[in-house]
DNA sequence: CAAATATATACGCATATACGGATATATGCA
DNA sequence: TGCATATATCCGTATATGCGTATATATTTG
């Protein structure tokens, strides 16, 4: 039980920063390369290179390689629609 | 957009500890006490008050005062719901 | 009012983490 | 082989956060 508990808590520590949320936002319309994420959030490569691993790492994205370019996509769709569930959810409180 | 992804980025935060799932097991169960969430999470008195009041904060739970005695509540059910589904899919890969 | 009880807060410390900047690693190409 | 490009990693720093300990605040009761 405490297992678990520390494990879903780690799984939300990966959702709980901007940037990170700002990647997967940009991946979950596509498929895409380090660079093409860089281009979309307004961070350094080396910060989205480190994201774009804590995400797979967690499983929620794919990692490919073709050659020297590494892309990312959705691994887990359940997480995404979680995320856009909640986002909905704050946007109504902001307007 | 960037202001609702630090917003959800903060919501995911508050669930991104063992300790505060813990309370939210506890609470979700039933309205509690502080004095009750203490005795059913193994932590001190002053860390359960403060995981409590961030829960309260981020609209998860209410907060009910009753003479000198507070009591706490789910506030937000789609929270709970969201916990456990995330603890089911996790707890499948523990077995 | 004094004491006991329940809860919240202040302070210090240890740890985690995000970031910038520099650099390493790997692949493709002339 | 030498160079350019793409990605990952290392290091130092600043900041955030969790916790223990002690203390403050509020309420009830004698």
């Amino acid at each position: 039980m405490e297992k678990v508990f520390s494990k879903v808590a780690a799984y939300f520590n990966v959702l709980s920063d901007p940037v990170r949320l700002r990647i997967m936002y940009a991946v979950c319309a596509g498929e895409k390369s380090v660079s093409e994420v860089v281009e979309m959030c307004g961070t350094s490569q080396a910060n989205v290179s480190r994201h774009l691993l804590a995400l797979h790492k967690a499983g929620i994205l794919l990692r490919r390689k073709e050659g020297v370019t590494v892309y990312y996509s959705i691994a887990d769709n359940a997480t995404v629609e979680m995320c856009q569930t909640v986002c909905a959810k704050i946007a109504e409180g902001i307007h």
